[in-house]
DNA sequence: ATAGGGTTAAAC
DNA sequence: GTTTAACCCTAT
C-alpha cells in the first residue's frame, strides 16, 4: 500500500486536530497513524495545544501550553485571564506557599513572571494581570497575604473554568483547515475564474473537491460569456459547503488505514499550493507533470463531470478506504449520527479572525469585605499620596490590597447609623456629600472616597462637642453615636492597647501622660485627638557608648549575682562579626536575634520573616542661643503624628518619614532628602507643638526599620522561637527579638522581659501568643 | 483617570 | 430582609 507523505499528513492533520468536534480519542488515533509534520501549520499547532490544555487545564504543563498558545499569533483575549489564573492557582494551592510563589512570580526569574513582563507575550499582560502577579510577589513571608490570596486564587474549579473560556474562545476562532480555504477558493468567490484558469487535470480535481452538483453549476458559468462578472449564487456555495462536509466526513474515516495514495497526492498538490500561497491556476498551469503524478488514481473524468448519477465523494474513487466509527460508546444522541461525525465548519459561520465571543463582562467578582489591614493601610495611603490617588496607594501595598481595583477604594462606602433621629449637634447634617440609603429606616449617612477621613473625624468632633456643651454626660454616647464600621476607630485595638500599656510599665524609661498632665508640662501643645507623651531615655545615643552600658550593666548584674550566691558568675560581651546562625550554634544554648531590619542579613532567615523595610528620616533641632524661654524642665516627649523626643531643653528630634521598601540603609541624608523629610515633619509637628517654628534645624539623619505586618491587635513586635521556623537542627536555640518598628521605645521593656523568661524556661507560651502568632504555620 | 451619581446582587 | 462590595454610566 502507498504510504502516506508527510504534506499529506500534514494537511489532514491540521484539518481534523483543528476540528473542535472530532473527539480526543480519535485524534489520538490518527497522531498515532500519522507521521507528525516537521513544519505544522499554524492552525495544527493551535490545535494540538488547545487539545492538550483540555485534557489537562490546571497544572505545571498547563502553564506552559498556555505561554505556548501565547506566543502563536494572535492569541484568543482571555489567555491572559487563563494564564494567570492557573499560575496563581499552582501557587496558592502549593504546601509550600513561599516557594511557590518565588518560583513562579520573584523578580527577576519567575516562570510566570517573565512570561508577563517586558520580554515576554503581550497577550498574557495587562495591569490587572502585573498587580496580581506583584502580589504574590510580595506575599512571600507574609501570611496574612497568603491567606487573602488563599481564599481568592486557590479555587480550581475556577481556575479550570477560567482555562475552558479561553479554549471556547480559541475554538471559535480557529478559523478554516488549509482544505477548506482551498474548497472556499474552488467553489466559492471567484470560482469561475481558478476553473477558467485551471488546466485539465487541475481541473478534474477541481470536480472532484466540489461534488457533481456545484461542479456543473461553475462549468454552466464557465461557459456563459458573462458569466465571470456574476458571483456565483449564495446557495450553490452552500451546497458547495455541504458536500464538502460530505466528503470530509469521509475524508475523517482514515484513522486505521492511511488515505490512499492517490487521493494523499491530490491533496499534497494542491496543498502545497495554496501553502505557499500563491496563484493556484498559474501554478497549475506552470507544471502540468506534477499533477501528473496523481494521473493513476484521478479517474478520467470529462469536463462534465462523473458519469454516476449519484453525487460523488472521495471513498467513491478509493476502494482500499475504510470508515471509522468515532464515538467509542454511542451517546444519548448518537442516533443523530450526522450530528456527531466530524463535519466541516463553514468558513463562512468561523471568520478566521473574530472578536472573541464571549468577554467575561457579566460575572462579577467575588464580594470581600474591607479587612482592618485595608482600612488601615488605605488611610495610611491617603496620607502618603493624597486622597483620590487610589491608583498610587494600590500598586504600592500589593501585598494589602488584594482583589482590589483602584475603583474599590472609592466605591467603598461606609455607613455609620445615627440613632439620634435630630443627627448628632448638627454635625450629621452638615457632612456634604451624603446620600440617603433608599432601605434605611433611620437617619444614615454614607460616605464614600475621598473625604470620608476628615468628614468623619469632623462628625466625631462635633459630636463629642455637642456631648460636652449640652452638658449631657450622664447619656451614654455610645446610645448617640454608633460607628458601625470604618476607619476611624482607636488606631490599635483594646487588647494591643493593653499591651501598649504594659510595655510602659515594663519600660522604666517611659512616662504616660494624661492629657491634663501634658498640656501642663509642654507650653503651646495643642491637643490631639489622641497622643500619648513618653520620655525616651535612650534615643540618640551613641551605639558605641550603648555597647559600652550594656556591657557595664552585665558586668554590674554579674557581681550582684556572684555576691548574693556562692556561685561565681561571668558575663562576656564578644564583638564579632556573624555570617549565619550556624556559625554560632555550637557554642551557646541559646540565641536571641536582636537585628531590627538586619535579621534579613541572615541567610537562615532571608526573606522568610514577613518583615517589611521602611526609612526613616529624623531631623535634629535646637532652640537658637538668643533665646531665653527653654523647654520645660521635664522635657516630655510628644508621640502624635509625628514624634518629638526632646532631649534636654534645646534639643529636639523629630520623627520619622516613611519610605516603603527603601534599600538605602545609609545614614546620611542628602539636602534633598531632608528637605522632602522637613516638608513632611513640620506640618505634623507643628500640629501638636505649634512652636516647633522657633527652633532651627541643624542636621538629619537616617536608618531602616522593620516593620512587622498590622493585625488586627495593631502592629506587634515579632517574638519567639525559631526552632519550628528553621527547622532545629541543632541544640542551639535560637530566638528572634524582631518587627519592634518605630515602637522600640515602647515595647522593649516588655519584650525583652518576656523573651528573657522564655529562653531561661526554654517556654515560648511565656510569650503571649499575639507575639508570636506571626510564626504559627497557618493550614 | 477620577469623581459622582446610581443600581445590582452576594453575603449576612 | 438588610447590608454592602462590586458594578455601571456619565461628566469632567
Amino acid at each position: 500500500m502507498p504510504r502516506m507523505t508527510p504534506a499529506g499528513a500534514r494537511l489532514i492533520l491540521d484539518h481534523v486536530l483543528g476540528d473542535h468536534s472530532v473527539p480526543a480519542a480519535a485524534v489520538d488515533k490518527l497522531l498515532a497513524a500519522l507521521p507528525f509534520p516537521s513544519d505544522p501549520t499554524p492552525r495544527l499547532r493551535r490545535a494540538v495545544l488547545l487539545r492538550r490544555l483540555a485534557a489537562d487545564p490546571v497544572s505545571e504543563s498547563s502553564l506552559d501550553t498556555l505561554q505556548l498558545l501565547a506566543s502563536l499569533p494572535a492569541p484568543a483575549s482571555p489567555i491572559a485571564a487563563a494564564h494567570i489564573a492557573v499560575a496563581a492557582f499552582i501557587a496558592a494551592s502549593a504546601s509550600d506557599f513561599d516557594a511557590a510563589a518565588r518560583a513562579l512570580f520573584a523578580r527577576p526569574d519567575g516562570r510566570a513572571r517573565l512570561a508577563v513582563d517586558e520580554g515576554g507575550s503581550p497577550a498574557l499582560a495587562s495591569d490587572e494581570v502585573i498587580a496580581t502577579v506583584d502580589q504574590f510577589e510580595a506575599a512571600v513571608g507574609n501570611s496574612f497575604s497568603q491567606t487573602v490570596l488563599r481564599g481568592l486564587w486557590g479555587d480550581r474549579s475556577a481556575t479550570e473554568e477560567r482555562v475552558r473560556e479561553l479554549l471556547a474562545a480559541e475554538w471559535a476562532a480557529i478559523g478554516p483547515s488549509l482544505l477548506v480555504a482551498a474548497a472556499e477558493r474552488i467553489v466559492g468567490d471567484g470560482a469561475v475564474e481558478k476553473w477558467r484558469a485551471a488546466d485539465e487535470s487541475t481541473r478534474a480535481k477541481f470536480c472532484i473537491l466540489a461534488g457533481e452538483e456545484n461542479t456543473r453549476e461553475v462549468l454552466g458559468k464557465l461557459e456563459e460569456p458573462t458569466s465571470s462578472t456574476n458571483p456565483i449564487s449564495t446557495p450553490a456555495v452552500e451546497k458547495a459547503i455541504d458536500a464538502l462536509k460530505t466528503s470530509c466526513a469521509d475524508l475523517h474515516s482514515v484513522v486505521e488505514d492511511p488515505l490512499p495514495a492517490a487521493k494523499a497526492v491530490a491533496d499534497e498538490v494542491l496543498a502545497a499550493r495554496l501553502e505557499k500561497g500563491v496563484s493556484l491556476n498559474a501554478e497549475v498551469r506552470g507544471q502540468p507533470t506534477t499533477c501528473g503524478t496523481a494521473g493513476p488514481s484521478a479517474p478520467n473524468y470529462k469536463d462534465k463531470g462523473p458519469s454516476t448519477g449519484k453525487p460523488h465523494n472521495l471513498m467513491d474513487w478509493n476502494p482500499t478506504a475504510r470508515t471509522f466509527q468515532w464515538e467509542e460508546s454511542p451517546g444519548p444522541e448518537s442516533s443523530e449520527s450526522s450530528l456527531r461525525r466530524p463535519h466541516l465548519p463553514s468558513p463562512r459561520r468561523a471568520p478566521v479572525s473574530p472578536l472573541p465571543p464571549l468577554e467575561n463582562k457579566n460575572r462579577r467578582r467575588r464580594a470581600r469585605k474591607w479587612c482592618l489591614l485595608e482600612e488601615e493601610t488605605l488611610r495610611q495611603g491617603v496620607e502618603q499620596y493624597g486622597s483620590g490617588n487610589w491608583k498610587d496607594i494600590l500598586n504600592n501595598n500589593p501585598d494589602v490590597f488584594i482583589g482590589r481595583t483602584p475603583h474599590s477604594p472609592k466605591d467603598s462606602r461606609v455607613s455609620v447609623d445615627i440613632y439620634d433621629e435630630n443627627g448628632v449637634g448638627g454635625g450629621a447634617s452638615g457632612v456634604s456629600g451624603g446620600l440617603l440609603h433608599p432601605y434605611s429606616p433611620k437617619v444614615k449617612l454614607l460616605w464614600r472616597g475621598a473625604e470620608f477621613w476628615k468628614e468623619s473625624m469632623d462628625l466625631l468632633r462635633s459630636a463629642e462637642q455637642a456631648n460636652r456643651t449640652t452638658g449631657s454626660d450622664t447619656t451614654n454616647e455610645d446610645d448617640n453615636l454608633i460607628w458601625r464600621r470604618g476607619i476611624v476607630r482607636p488606631p490599635t485595638t483594646e487588647k494591643a492597647a493593653d499591651i501598649l500599656l504594659e510595655s510602659c510599665l515594663e519600660s522604666c524609661s517611659l512616662q504616660l501622660l494624661d492629657s491634663d498632665a501634658a498640656q501642663r508640662l509642654i507650653p503651646g501643645l495643642c491637643t490631639p485627638f489622641d497622643f500619648a507623651v513618653y520620655m525616651p531615655l535612650a534615643l540618640n545615643i551613641n551605639p558605641k557608648k550603648y555597647l559600652q552600658a550594656l556591657f557595664s550593666a552585665c558586668q554590674n548584674l554579674a557581681d550582684e549575682a556572684s555576691s548574693l550566691q556562692s556561685e561565681q558568675k561571668e558575663f562576656k560581651l564578644y564583638k564579632q562579626h556573624v555570617d549565619n546562625l550556624h556559625h554560632l550554634s555550637g557554642n551557646y544554648d541559646s540565641v536571641i536575634i536582636c537585628l531590627g531590619a538586619k535579621a534579613r542579613s541572615l541567610p537562615e532567615l532571608a526573606n522568610k520573616l514577613p518583615l517589611r523595610t521602611c526609612r526613616g528620616v529624623i531631623a535634629e533641632f535646637q532652640l537658637p542661643s538668643n533665646t531665653v524661654e527653654e523647654y520645660g524642665s521635664q522635657s516630655p516627649s510628644i508621640l502624635s503624628d509625628a514624634w518629638l523626643a526632646f532631649q534636654g531643653p534645646r534639643t529636639v528630634s523629630i520623627g520619622s518619614t516613611w519610605q516603603w521598601k527603601s534599600e538605602n540603609d545609609s545614614s546620611t541624608v542628602s539636602d534633598e532628602e531632608s528637605l522632602t523629610a522637613m516638608e513632611e515633619l513640620l506640618p505634623k509637628a507643628s500640629g501638636v507643638y505649634p512652636r516647633i517654628n522657633k527652633w532651627d534645624f541643624v542636621g538629619a539623619r537616617a536608618g531602616i526599620r522593620a516593620m512587622p505586618p498590622l493585625t488586627a491587635n495593631g502592629s506587634l513586635p515579632l517574638l519567639g522561637c525559631l526552632d519550628d521556623f528553621l527547622g532545629k537542627k541543632s541544640n542551639c536555640t535560637f530566638w528572634l527579638v524582631g518587627g519592634l518598628g518605630a515602637r522600640g521605645l515602647l515595647y522593649h521593656g516588655l519584650v525583652g522581659k518576656l523573651t528573657a523568661k522564655a529562653v531561661i524556661s526554654c517556654d515560648e507560651n511565656i510569650i503571649p501568643p499575639e507575639f508570636t502568632c506571626w510564626n504559627t504555620i497557618k493550614p
